[in-house]
DNA sequence: TTGAATTTTCAAAATATTCTGAAAGTTTTT
DNA sequence: AAAAACTTTCAGAATATTTTGAAAATTCAA
């Protein structure tokens, strides 16, 4: 690519986090306004973020409720201000983390309940409810399985994860 | 939830199968076929399938061809039938792998992609660039990590995963 | 070859999701 | 208490995604 100016970049990033956030579920609002607050040093209002993404009033009260749920961004308070103002967590491990965090909350969650739900279900008394119940076990034991890797990743350490993570499984 | 009968309980797995899906980015349909296949002791054609989900032969055909894609069905051709079948892959931990090492593909390579792009095109020579550049590197940083990680997990063998990995991080 | 069986394609229709903007609700100031 | 400043809600509009089904393409048996 050439070289671009700020502006063109700073555009650029906006647009590509929110194509990219579609393919992971994540809405293309909600993503462009993330990025938007990740890359302003300071932090921004209703109407700073409607007019600088051109998208409505309600829209991007949505999707800053959203954003605040998934913990991406918090509010600020500023005294002498009537508005509310947006900041973006900019610890970028920090973000990750609560991705991976929300995402298994959202993912891995329901499904390990759907699991159980059909596993109290079905007395395994026939050849087909055994069959049945074996892979119903199988997905809950992977499920589960998947589940305390992300919760063991997410609790270590950071630093050391980086550093150590790879050389020890990666032979 | 009270005692279910097979057939119910099958459907319940398609259809909640399919409900998930849609939570990460997976089309209802394609989870749903995935589905009835995984619970399907024998192979099933697209006729089956129409048949049984009620679908019709396009939206069959092309979800199947996704799923191939995924690696999470195979093409099945019986001696002496002129029709395609498709049978699942039924063990579930390759399942799971099959699925993350699609999704590491698909969301995280774009998005390590994007970044390189973006560091290429700009000179750090003023404050505004520098800030922007950290911010791009480090989610550079950490998705080149998270991929590393993906892999990782995803050559270690997983028995000996299932039995150590949680212990080792879950101090 | 021919033609019947089967699979694939794709434009249009159906469905689902996201967005808008004005009205309703809330909070703060005067 | 009234008015102004601001936030939230939500029905309808716009957009995006998925599905249909008939036509085109492909495969295979005779």
């Amino acid at each position: 690519m050439a070289l671009m100016e700020i502006k063109e970049a700073k555009d650029k990033f906006i647009h590509t986090w929110g194509t990219l956030a579609t393919q992971w579920g994540i809405n293309r609002t909600m993503a462009q306004i993330h990025a938007l607050l990740l890359l302003s040093p300071r932090s921004m209002n209703a109407d700073e973020i409607m007019a600088d993404l051109q998208i409505s009033r309600g829209n991007v009260n949505m999707n800053l409720r959203d954003l605040m749920d998934w913990g991406l961004i918090y509010k600020q308070l500023l005294p002498g201000e009537r508005k509310e103002f947006f900041i973006a967590e900019k610890d970028i491990w920090k973000v990750a983390k609560q991705i991976a965090k929300e995402r298994r909350r959202r993912e891995i969650g329901p499904l390990i309940e759907a699991m159980e739900d059909l596993k109290e279900g079905i007395q395994p008394d026939t050849e087909e409810k055994e069959e049945f119940l074996k892979i119903v076990n199988e997905i809950s034991k992977v499920s589960v399985f998947a589940d305390n890797t992300m919760t063991s990743l997410l609790k270590s350490d950071e630093n050391w994860l980086l550093n150590n993570f790879i050389k020890v499984f990666n032979k």
